[in-house]
DNA sequence: GAGCCTAGCGTCCGGAATTC
DNA sequence: ACGATGGAGCCGCTAGGCTC
DNA sequence: GCATCCCTAAGCTCCATCGT
DNA sequence: GAATTCCGGATTAGGGATGC
């Protein structure tokens, strides 16, 4: 079909296109095209009642949907040219029989199309599928010749925007944009695309060239060109020419000797002299002097007529009218909103009743919309139409509705926060994100902004975390997208009474606790007189990052190597759960696609994550810088604790593990994380304990992890499992005390019992452990040697556990 | 080729592979 | 009355097998 | 009864139940 | 070479079986 190899020759300059980029686009569709295509499909032969209509309908349907206005274009007569061909091509696809001569329909010595079978049987597939346009409200055109032909006459002036065919002929019409291989495959519905401006700019190919082209490999209406050039010979010959006045240089040759031609014409003009009639004009004329008029006729699309397509579905193939309109109604909404809403006339559309719920489609935001039904629809069981609208193009044209809706989930939620005056700030806390999050802006051009951050970041580090107000900057590299947003997480933001009063900041919804900005000296040294420290010890800026994400109830896992992981949502194109929930990020930072580390990405988690490498490279340290930093060193302050005291192979009862080793190849240093939290292996970790310095003090265990069986990880700290919560917190603090005051009975004991006792108790209280953040960047072995305890009771959604923070 | 129906998953993280 | 807990149902997406 | 070991799930939301 | 995507492996909490 169409010029032999052009594909191939055209493969460097095709572009994936994914079918939603077409959103906005005229298309004129070979309708041929999509009806053989159809009825080759193996599987539905026989099987399936008039499948081109089937899969007509749907395609149609999606383009609509996509935003795409599709204008078909039904082919007319062939010209002469191609009856040869076509007659071959009937053979293989309908299995028509070739009656050339039989007939005399167009003229003395022509063959009879207009009897042969198959023929008469395309036709008849097409009047239908016109039919069920005309019911969709989709324009079509009929074409005097090749569909291919008008199509390109249409693209070439410039009433639509592309031909979708897979006839590469369509260039040689004139045509600009051509799309091929269109596809609704699920996982990734897109079409190949391919332009005349590439294909002349990359390949040297203007449409006399491919023409040209045609004429030497041979096309339609030339089936076998020069017999011996193949595509490699024909394009060097085109680049030695060149594409202008390829055509008449052709001619040249009859008139011409060898003697002067290019060395690289010679084989061909040899091999071309064999024919009688090269170049061949009718195909020139064919090609380049088109047939088909442009149409005078304006395309218009109509809303589709369910009435008529119920009708129609129902006799050709043989669907329920509550199936067309399950199918149908979409298209119905969405011209009643698009083009009815533009519209001044009017007209009858449908009206919604109400927003069920908000949904979200394939990463969209929608809503599920009850509508109220046709007047003249008495079949449909149910009280209203159903379907999921954009939210976008629905708020626009029933903004009253939406209100109703937002209404309604308001009046929902106030029950539940009845009468508590934490759940007015949370109210306001949650407005606070709401703000925020609506203020990103998406920039078409973010890396335009890239400088202005930078500069940003130069100028705004004199002390980052004393600027309150102060917005967060974060630009993705790889969606495009800069957005500002106020740090309404901000520890720093404090001014509410009731946040100060409570030392709950207001825009932790979520967030059960809070980090002082700076520790109380006093009451630390009060309750660990011997460890006394300054005030600027306290400050929250040494906390590592992300003990400081923990404290705001925001996902922190991993610190470690590989920094700090934020979850935000916009930055993503894939769906986003955590929308609204766990957003809003790290303090103030400013992140930039230009700094030499990465925002890396990870869509299968909706999360980005900050890398160590994007912090360190940073030219100047901000919070994230120094939180990371500080978390290297103490991985490499622990890596080395460990290494010099489990030097050798550790015996274990289960495996023979070189914990150095392990400890060496480790990717990830949960210890540096404040938050290990495993199962207690007695064996094993008095085994370690045996054999290293990190001596346990009386029943203290140093912890393993499971998967130190695995020789992969190490871990220190002490957790109790749930289980076994009640039990175990009373063992261990048995434990605890027992290790820290057994060996007196003084007053002063009693006093640090009585204190031990005061601090089981704020166990309860989720403020427990953000009262000592000095404690939380220091090493295992400073904790063991100033006897630091931290209880956290760890509040998560259904869960709790019970962790002892060394 | 595209839709329908059903069943199952839903953690994070690093690095290799791939794409740009 | 209120909060915590647990469970059932649901949601959004994907894949595979089958049907139209 | 407790410790240990092996194995599996890992989404969200609403609501009934239970305990304080 | 940088950015992006994907996938295998790790992590953690919890359930259940087993053994002391």
């Amino acid at each position: 079909m169409g010029v032999t190899h052009l594909w191939t020759i055209l493969d460097p300059v095709k572009e994936h296109k994914p079918l939603a980029d077409l959103r906005g686009q005229i298309l004129a569709v070979d309708l041929s095209m999509w009806v053989c295509e159809t009825q080759g499909v193996k599987q539905m032969q026989g099987t399936v009642t008039r499948p081109y209509l089937r899969n007509l309908f749907f395609r149609t349907c999606h383009l609509l949907q996509l935003g795409v206005l599709p204008v078909f274009v039904v082919e007319g007569e062939p010209p002469e040219l191609k009856w040869d061909t076509m007659l071959h091509r009937q053979q293989s696809r309908f299995g028509g029989s070739v009656s050339r001569g039989r007939g005399r329909s167009r003229g003395e010595g022509k063959v009879s199309k207009g009897r042969k079978p198959g023929r008469s049987h395309f036709k008849a597939w097409l009047r239908e599928c016109c039919e069920l346009l005309k019911c969709l409200g989709v324009p079509f055109v009929q074409s005097e010749g090749e569909a291919e032909a008008m199509c390109a006459l249409l693209n070439k002036e410039g009433l639509v925007d592309g031909c979708l065919t897979d006839d590469g002929d369509a260039f040689l019409y004139g045509a600009k944009t051509v799309y091929r291989n269109f596809t609704m495959n699920s996982k990734d519905p897109h079409v190949e695309m391919f332009t005349s401006v590439s294909i002349e700019s990359q390949l040297g190919l203007n449409r006399e060239g491919l023409v040209g082209l045609a004429l030497l490999l041979g096309c339609d209406y030339l089936p076998k060109g020069i017999p011996g050039v193949g595509k490699e010979m024909a394009i060097k010959l085109m680049h030695t020419l060149g594409s202008c006045n390829v055509l008449n240089r052709f001619r040249q040759w009859q008139h011409c000797s060898q003697m002067h031609l290019d060395a690289m014409e010679i084989p061909v003009y040899k091999k071309s002299q064999q024919l009688k009639d090269f170049p061949n004009e009718k195909v020139i004329s064919e090609f380049l002097n088109t047939r088909d008029r442009v149409p005078t006729v304006k395309f218009d699309w109509k809303r589709p007529q369910i009435q008529t397509l119920q009708s129609f579905t129902l006799q050709r193939l043989e669907w329920s009218t509550e199936y067309t309109l399950d199918k149908v109604l979409p298209l119905v909404t969405m011209w009643d909103m698009t083009v009815h809403s533009k519209s001044s006339a009017k007209m009858i559309r449908l009206k919604p009743h109400r927003i069920v719920k908000s949904r979200v489609r394939q990463g969209v935001s929608c809503y599920e919309v009850e509508w109220f039904k046709e007047s003249w629809d008495t079949d449909t069981e149910a009280d209203y139409y159903v379907t999921v609208e954009d939210q976008v193009i629905f708020t626009m044209n029933f903004p009253e509705v939406v209100r109703m809706f937002e209404l309604t989930i308001e009046q929902k939620k106030k029950p539940r926060r009845k009468g508590s005056k934490a759940s007015k700030s949370d109210t306001q806390d949650v407005e606070e994100l709401a703000t925020a999050v609506r203020s990103i802006n998406i920039d078409e051009h973010p890396r335009k902004m890239t400088q202005e951050l930078r500069h940003e970041i130069s100028t705004s580090e004199e002390n980052i975390f004393q600027q309150k107000e102060k917005t967060s900057k974060i630009v993705s590299s790889k969606s495009n997208f800069t957005c500002t947003l106020k740090s309404a997480l901000d520890s720093q933001n404090v001014n509410s009474s009731q946040s100060v009063a409570t030392g709950l900041h207001p825009a932790a919804p979520k967030c059960e606790q809070n980090v002082p900005l700076k520790v109380d000296a006093q009451e630390i040294h009060s309750k660990y007189g011997e460890n006394h420290q300054d005030e600027e010890d306290f400050d929250i800026s040494v906390v590592p990052l992300s003990q400081r994400l923990k404290m705001r109830g925001l996902h922190s896992k991993g610190l470690g190597n590989s920094g700090a992981k934020c979850s935000f949502a916009e930055n993503v194109v894939k769906p986003v759960p955590a929308v609204g929930k766990t957003k809003m990020v790290v303090d103030q930072i400013i992140l930039t696609s230009e700094d030499k580390g990465s925002i890396k990405q990870d869509l299968d988690t909706d999360t980005a994550r900050i890398g160590i490498a994007f912090s360190l490279q940073t030219t100047k340290p901000s919070p994230v810088n120094l939180a990371v930093e500080q978390s290297v060193l103490y991985k490499d302050n622990v890596i080395s604790e460990m290494k010099s005291c489990a030097s050798g192979v550790l015996k274990s009862s289960y495996k023979d593990i070189d914990v150095s080793q392990s400890i060496q190849e480790r990717p990830r240093s949960n210890f540096l994380l404040n938050e290990s939290n495993c199962n207690i292996d007695r064996g094993i970790s008095q085994e370690l304990s045996d054999k290293t310095n990190i001596q346990a003090e009386s029943d203290e265990k140093v912890v393993t992890s499971p998967s130190l069986m695995n020789e992969q990880k190490v871990s220190h700290s002490v957790a109790y499992r749930k289980d076994k919560q009640d039990a175990n917190l009373h063992s261990a603090w048995q434990l605890l005390s027992a290790s820290h005051y057994s060996d007196s009975t003084s007053e002063e004991t009693v006093k640090q019992v009585q204190h031990v006792t005061e601090v089981q108790n704020e166990i309860e209280s989720p403020l427990a452990l953000f009262k000592y953040p000095k404690f939380l960047p220091l090493t295992l072995d400073q904790r063991l040697n100033q006897k630091v305890y931290i209880f956290h009771k760890q509040t998560r959604m259904h869960r709790q556990r019970i962790t002892v923070w060394l």
